[in-house]
RNA sequence: GCGAAAGUGGCGGAAUUGGCAGACGCGCUGGAUUUAGGAUCCAGUCCCGCGAGGGGUGGGGGUUCAAAUCCCCCCUUUCGCACCA
């Protein structure tokens, strides 16, 4: 095993070195990877998500990441599609913000040298990245037409200002992500967080709720990507129902799932940050309510709901009116409830929901049975809710409804009161756009007292990031861009008074949402993308990422598409067809990254064992969707592996300049053996490449080696079967180690590249065995084997296998109950 | 807590989707080889047992002629949870 930073070549290898440069070269000099897109027919767009160019440059991950999507594009190039993969980089965020806060070095400079790294390491995968379409999303010539999209959302009104929260360190006079927030304390100075109300920009994204349900029937994704971005939306149907306070007459509506126990409502619980908490609120109550909200600040909404903590809470003093009958029920603030869901606010129901069962217990609080079983079994609510449907009790005129029709009539005699109506609530929130930091686009807004939120003019953007040196967040919560006055300063462009710049800067998965559009042409002038060719281009037609990615950059993504699509500005509505996901790569059950200190550096693997055997070892690993443990102890099995399949032409000298002329039509065969071998190597391979499960493709081809190396002594290695099998061979390797395919493919007389041959394909009936092996069981376990010709039917199985010394063994004296057989696979003979 | 997955030899993993568990590789063992070595080639390698045979896919139960695969319960691990990207 090589220790790691070990570089010298594995000695069971080919070449590689001089190999793996002198194609990558050939590649370049011929423009093999620079896409035609005026050939549209038979296109594809392959795409990776592109990477966050940071600091620990690319790991094996990225590798895993990068080069196995480029082996299923390699394939398909062979198929003949033509073939569109771009590589470009996500360069903003906090990383390199916080990498400039601590050294002084721009973001910007950080940012450049990091990508000219990345992009030498990208170019040793030996991909067919066109990188005439590389792109920055940090690059102004990109940003200008992120600033360009938010401002369509704006014009539309879709972009919208509204109060919300964000994490705040009293002690750094910061606003802190979530990644800062460590035990609810700030990561630097370990002070307790609270909440700072900012007024932020918003997309609203749950207008399109049910169009992101709706879209997911029609695209080739993952189910269970399908099913996480259906409970992220988490559409619900219920009811909301109007309390109103009994002095003020304040309207407090909440929504609810389970309109036919409204009449089992005892107490109503707001969030804590709901704004009627402070209006609501008995003057001799103010005390504790105050230190209860301060106390639930620094807690995150995941621990909030969690439910096995003990249920905290306070009550306000006030009351409210039960819409229906008219009962009095105290008002309640507890951190159960979440601001963000519903109306913030919920009717609660201890006899028939859990939560409210437990909190009520605790507090005292009356619990009330009004939905009994549909058996109309007893059950004691002293030992826990009722959280079942079944018929309505104790509910005055809907007495002996079942839950469902009583749901719709309570709902529908709620809206002749005015105090509710149906209604559909989505777990779905508005997204937030708004940050308060430097590296990111900045909000194109001006902020006039008179017009009050105006466009920056398309001519004007992009809005530039100003130049400044300071990128510490300002103390009042504003970003650092508020600290350049010249920045800010500006005039506004409807009254030409003086007015101030918005001084956010946006989410960067705003700039992820949309770069597979520009990809098409990262230079062009006239618009975000070229309208042409995104026609002709686009959807893209496989994406490949992280199953990390599921919900929230795949949402926000289709999400732009069907805006877009709207505004009339493209032509489709999803932006990916297909989708897969590659699993994550660990080391030591750790993510990787430079903070844990166990970065993998490919760069070493590639220098001591070549690049092809490195991306094929990642192949071998497991299977994609799962990832792995990094471990590099296996890697010599697949260079030894390909210097087999390098020695296995080289050895051949004396017939291979011939190879390349022979074809299966003519090949005198009459080794069916290996016929049979060849072929299902082609079908296994194809197969499995197209379903990205490179592991058991790579295990095919070795198969295929480990026969042809067992006819290497014999006569067989002369003859033109032989010849067509190494030939065949190297045309299915292309695509996993395509620096060694394209030499071997120039030794055997081809002429490069071997990406312009096509992809072999299989003959059928190389296929159909004339013997097969099966299997006689008793009673579900072998017994014996035997083989015989594939269409044996029962009775000559049965009678071979009563011949057979072991199996007759096994039947003596005992009868035979039953017999079950599969053909071509089995005989099992039920004894008793 | 909620949502989504995963668990198979010493190790990474296969298994045509209910039909021979362990393909392929690593590691290990043995053999071959006058370039004696981190190379190459060949053979063996799930566990217990001399053997017949028995056991075996995280644990427990179930369905079935037949279960890694389907159903129920439990355990463990990973990913996401809206300001990391």
């Amino acid at each position: 095993m090589p220790a790691s930073g070990d570089t010298t070549t594995f000695k069971g290898s080919y070449p590689f070195k001089e190999i793996d440069e002198k194609w990558r070269r050939y590649w370049e000099d011929n423009n093999l990877h620079k896409t035609d897109f005026s050939k549209t027919d038979n296109k594809l767009f392959s795409l990776v998500m592109f990477s966050y160019p940071s600091g620990d440059n690319l790991h094996v991950g990225h590798w895993y990441a990068f080069a196995l999507p480029d082996t299923w594009t390699r394939k398909k190039k062979m198929e003949g599609y033509n073939i569109f993969e771009p590589m470009g980089f996500d360069s903003f965020g906090l990383p390199a913000e916080n990498y400039a806060v601590k050294t002084g070095i721009h973001p910007a400079v950080s940012i450049a040298e990091n990508i000219k790294i990345i992009r030498r390491q990208l170019k040793e995968i030996g991909a067919m990245y066109d990188w005439t379409s590389e792109l920055a999303t940090s690059d102004p010539r990109y940003y200008r037409w992120t600033q360009w999209l938010f401002l369509n959302f704006f014009e539309k009104g879709k972009a919208v200002r509204k109060e919300a929260p964000v994490n705040w360190c009293p002690s750094c006079k910061t606003v802190l992500a979530n990644e800062q927030v460590i035990n609810g304390a700030c990561e630097r100075c370990d002070t307790l967080i609270s909440r700072k109300r900012l007024k932020q920009w918003f997309l609203s994204i749950t207008e399109y709720a049910d169009r992101l349900l709706d879209g997911l029937d029609k695209i080739y994704w993952p189910e269970k990507t399908k099913t996480m971005q259906r409970n992220w939306i988490g559409r619900s149907e219920g009811a909301e129902i109007v309390f109103s306070e009994e002095k003020s007459g304040e309207k407090i509506p909440v929504f609810t799932t389970r309109a036919d126990t409204l009449f089992g409502v005892t107490y109503l619980v707001l969030a804590p940050e709901h704004p009627l908490v402070e209006k609501l609120t008995a003057p001799d109550r103010k005390k504790d309510v105050d230190a209860y909200i301060a106390r639930t600040q620094a807690i995150s909404e995941i621990d909030r709901q969690s439910t096995v903590g003990e249920k905290t809470g306070v009550f306000i003093g006030s009351y409210c009116l039960n819409p229906i009958n008219g009962t009095r029920i105290p008002v309640w603030i507890a951190d159960y409830v979440l601001y963000s869901y519903g109306t913030g606010a919920v009717m609660a129901v201890p006899g028939h929901d859990n939560r409210d069962w437990e909190f009520a217990t605790k507090f005292d609080l009356e619990i009330k049975q009004v939905i009994k079983p549909s058996n109309n079994s007893e059950i004691d609510l002293d030992k826990g809710a009722f959280t079942e449907y079944g018929v309505m009790t104790n509910s005055d005129k809907f007495d002996g409804e079942k839950s469902s029709s009583g749901m719709r009539k309570v709902a529908e005699s709620l809206k002749s009161l005015n105090a509710g109506d149906f209604k559909v609530s989505y777990k779905l929130r508005d997204w937030l756009v708004s940050r308060q930091r430097y590296w990111g686009a900045p909000i194109p807004i001006i902020i006039c007292e008179k017009c009050g939120d105006v466009a920056v003019p398309e001519d004007d953007l992009p809005v530039l990031l100003p130049d400044i040196v300071d990128f510490k967040p300002a103390s009042d919560g504003s970003s650092p861009l508020a600290k350049s006055s010249e920045f800010v300063k500006t005039n506004c462009p409807k009254c030409g008074g003086e007015a101030r710049r918005e001084t956010e800067t946006l989410d960067t998965f705003v700039d992820s949402s949309w770069y597979f559009l520009r990809y098409l042409d990262p230079e062009f002038e006239g618009g975000p993308w070229n309208p042409d060719l995104v026609r002709k281009w686009l959807p893209v037609d496989m994406y490949i990422g992280g199953a990390e990615h599921s919900v929230m950059h795949l949402l926000y993504a289709r999400y732009f598409c069907m805006f877009l699509n709207d505004c009339g500005l493209i032509d489709f509505d999803e932006p990916f067809l297909k989708l897969r996901h590659q699993g994550m790569i660990t080391n030591k059950g750790a993510k990787i990254s430079k903070s844990r200190g166990n970065v993998i550096n490919p760069d070493h693997l590639v220098s001591r064992y070549g690049s092809d055997t490195f991306r094929m070892y990642l192949m071998f690993m497991g299977s994609y969707a799962h990832g792995g443990d990094w471990d590099d102890s296996g890697i010599n099995g697949i260079a030894r592996f390909l210097g087999r399949v390098y020695r296995l032409v080289t050895q051949t000298t004396d017939s291979v300049k011939k190879i390349i002329n022979v074809s299966y039509s003519n090949i005198k065969n009459n080794d069916h053996d290996l016929n049979y071998r060849l072929n299902l190597t082609i079908k296994r391979v194809g197969n499995d490449l197209d379903n990205l499960e490179f592991n058991t493709a790579v295990a095919a081809l070795m198969e295929l080696v480990n026969d042809l190396y067992k006819l290497m002594e014999s006569k067989s290695k002369s003859s033109d079967l032989f010849h067509f099998s190494i030939k065949q061979l190297i045309l299915l390797i292309a695509p996993m180690a395509p620096h060694l395919a394209e030499e071997l493919w120039q030794m055997i007389g081809g002429k490069p590249s071997v990406f312009a041959q096509s992809w072999p394909t299989y003959d059928n009936s190389a296929l159909r065995l004339a013997t097969v092996t099966m299997v006689v069981q008793i009673n579900g376990k072998l017994r014996g084997s035997f083989d015989v010709p594939v269409d044996c039917d029962e009775e000559s199985l049965f009678e071979l296998a009563s011949n057979d010394e072991r199996i007759k063994a096994h039947l003596e004296g005992r009868t035979i109950r039953k017999r079950i057989f599969v053909p071509g696979r089995l005989l099992n003979i039920v004894i008793g």
